[in-house]
DNA sequence: GGGACGATTGAA
DNA sequence: TCAATCGTCCCA
């Protein structure tokens, strides 16, 4: 394993953890996405949200464990990505330990707000889905040193979840 | 096999 | 306000 794939990486052990306390916490830490010419981008993570469980009725794995919802059942650190209205893809962060379906949707990125923007940004799309962010040579998460504080807010587009799901505050916001 | 729909975006 | 566009899920 050479040096560039180990430096300033959050270790799995980050993301092996409630997704309640990881979201938060992604917020400020540098998203890294490595081409295939070699060349890099880094982006502040700026807004995310929350999925939990299979009792969370807008997390997709309500339905349950399905060949696309099976990869939020690994132990946290790899990525669940998923197309939404045939047209964007959606990159998830997988937490907490293995059998506790649970990630955290990127939704922004410092200059690209918006969760489909970000990946057509980044050029991400299914070949991602299950990709390891402790080994990939291609994306991966870095600790900026930054701690910012936050607003949380009701997840979007999740009003068919029902009163409930649809208003816990599971959305985190970089405070401006 | 068919049909409804979605963790979105951008244009009218 | 609404079309674009297609993988997934559910029902038959």
């Amino acid at each position: 394993m050479s040096n560039a794939i180990k430096e300033g990486r959050l270790d799995p052990v980050f993301f092996r953890r409630d997704v309640l306390e990881v979201a938060p916490e992604l917020l400020g830490k540098f998203l890294v996405r490595k081409f295939d010419n070699g060349r890099f981008v880094k982006h502040l993570i700026t807004e995310v949200e929350a999925y939990r469980g299979e009792e969370d009725l807008a997390c997709h794995a309500s339905k349950g464990k399905t060949p696309r919802t099976s990869v939020m059942y690994e132990p946290g650190g790899v990525l669940y990505i998923y197309l939404i209205y045939g047209m964007y893809w959606m990159m998830n962060v997988v937490t907490g330990p293995e059998d506790h379906p649970q990630a955290v949707l990127i939704r922004g990125i410092e200059g690209y707000d918006g969760p489909g923007k970000l990946t057509r940004h980044l050029k991400i799309d299914k070949t991602f889905n299950n990709e390891d962010l402790s080994t990939s040579p291609r994306i991966w998460i870095e600790d900026a040193g930054l701690r910012p504080e936050y607003t949380t807010l009701p997840r979007i587009g999740v009003d068919y979840a029902g009163e409930y799901w649809k208003n816990v505050p599971w959305r985190y916001m970089i405070r401006l």
